[in-house]
DNA sequence: TTGTAGGCGTTATCAA
DNA sequence: TTGATAACGCCTACAA
């Protein structure tokens, strides 16, 4: 088993000090062409690394980000995390990633852990737990203690810090703006309660569009389940009851749900309700019909979210002040919606 | 913004050696009664937190996993993070993914900035790129170097190491029996070729189970696409011209699209053809009609990978024996498919 | 041109 | 009971 070799062993084995080697290894000019070229070869040889850890201890910095999310299994972090990655990569920084399982308590310990030193800055979307619960104490001291933090796409303004998010409500009523358009008349909304705060977002969209458009909102046509989990029961009723004609969705498996029990209920989609929903992943694309859908262009997301905190990371930024960068979304259309 | 403060800081604070406070915070015997308090609550009070780098450099065990995995956006190897999640928090360790992004080269350069004392250990899946190449010099070095390394779903032989793997063989012949049990003559295989591991192995499940049927292997049936891509145009035609009645696909994508590609040709699943397709992801849960799939019990690979890893991290497992966990595949059968 | 020494934050050994 | 010292691996200001 060839150990990982250090300065220390080149020094020793060539007879000269490991400040040597270490300059040596860096072509300074100091030492002399002979001894750089023993002791480069030598480094070569033994196929010498720096150790990552040393280094980290000695700069006070890791090169590490850490990225939590709330859910690995699901189409939207997972772009983000490939976009972070992207220029992470580029820009050799590793990714450490963290789930925080939308629990407030595991989102707090993993934050802490990763704080202790191992990464350079955060990269956060909050759980639905932190959410509900409304404290961001763990985010608070995570920036007083000086290290970078970008917020995205489930964010607070209690925390002041760089975010990146897309315009959720601008997402919601170019939706809901197009299915009035096509001469839909009760566009239902199935979404989540108003703590998440991306939902909110995107009911004041909803409420938006109906406005302009003077259609009164109706209770009736909203459907607030209480988490992300799909409830059958209550889509279903919905559906029954609320006589939509269109329905927007807050996230694609509400969307694709709500399509197959529209079907089992004997109408057609696009024909009989358009449906659009949140997110644009594969579902989205490989439905039947595919679902019309709000793209939240997640990757570039991430790589906004990389290049923000790097730079505070970097100091090539002022650590005082800080921007929300807002993508907007795409609305691509579909065969779940009639024109 | 408060600083993190060092054990320094609080010898200094409170007048007592560096080495004094370290013991008090350990409680150890050795200090009395009184400083121990007294540094205890000075420590807490500023909410004093080892340095995980430092202790790093100590200890030599940074309690990091290097996780390298081909592609994120995928849902399989997302349940396998989640899963090597699970275990490794609960041994209080984190996870750093890199993405090799299927290519050769970006799993060296990944492996060999994480090999440079980053990690205690590496969980990997080969990228496309390395199985076509067939190299696997970086994961000998790696092995040489005393780093614990797992191999889960696509490995290689010609490295010794701990493997986790599904029965892929096991998992087509599984389907293909099950095709051939509730009537079908023509069985169809939508497969890449076989650089890949896993459909080499998926490969030969296809035939075992014909010839157990005493059905004839014929070329025309098998399509083997040169990579992960959706060629619709290729799977079009082969539809039409192979004419299968049942079609097992090496990935719910392929199975999806061979659905909607079989309806469009005016044919129906599964009344004229069966669908089934490896990987049960989200696609074959929520596709219309819903795919019958083969499980690869993601998340279960992923816990089993980071035990393995981190009983090796830790030495309790002898180091120079190796061992390949193969799970069982599960057939879930859907409405893509007829009895 | 080369080497010494100190420090990054922690721990462990040994001395006081 | 407390403290000094060395060590983990690397870097760098300064001395030789």
């Amino acid at each position: 088993m060839k150990q990982k070799i250090t300065l220390k062993h080149i020094a020793k084995e060539l007879n000269v000090s490991i400040s040597t080697v270490s300059k040596a290894l860096k072509n300074s000019e100091e030492i002399s062409r002979d001894t750089k070229e023993k002791i480069q070869a030598f480094a070569r040889l033994y196929n010498y690394k720096p150790n990552n850890i040393a280094i980290s201890l000695k700069n006070k910095r890791t090169k590490n980000i850490g990225v939590v999310i709330p859910d690995i299994v699901h189409h939207f972090f997972t772009t983000v995390i490939r976009g972070i990655e992207q220029y992470a990569n580029q820009k050799e920084y590793n990714v450490i990633v963290c789930l925080s399982d939308e629990s407030f308590d595991k989102e707090v310990i993993n934050m802490e852990m990763l704080a202790n030193g191992s990464i350079d800055g955060f990269i956060m979307s909050l759980s639905s737990g932190t959410q509900r619960k409304n404290d961001y104490e763990h985010l608070q001291q995570v920036v007083e203690q000086g290290i970078p933090l970008v917020l995205f796409d489930r964010v607070t303004d209690q925390i002041a810090c760089d975010k990146v998010v897309i315009d959720d409500q601008m997402g919601a009523y170019k939706a809901v703006k197009r299915l009035l358009s096509s001469g839909r008349k009760r566009v239902g909304l199935i979404t989540t309660e108003d703590y998440l705060s991306v939902s909110y977002k995107r009911n004041l969209g909803y409420e938006k569009a109906l406005a302009e458009f003077g259609v009164e909102y109706q209770d009736e046509l909203v459907l607030k389940l209480p988490s992300m989990e799909v409830d059958e029961q209550r889509i279903a009723d919905f559906l029954k009851n609320a006589r939509p004609d269109a329905v927007l969705s807050v996230n694609e498996i509400f969307g694709i749900t709500a399509m197959r029990l529209i079907r089992d209920q004997g109408r057609k989609v696009p024909n009989d309700i358009s449906v659009i929903g949140f997110t644009d992943g594969l579902l989205s694309q490989y439905a039947n019909p595919s679902l019309s859908a709000i793209r939240q262009h997640g990757e570039e997301m991430g790589r906004e979210a990389a290049k923000m905190l790097i730079e505070k990371v970097e100091g090539l930024t002022d650590s005082e002040s800080f921007v929300t960068k807002i993508l907007e979304p795409t609305l691509i259309e579909r065969d779940s919606t009639i024109n």
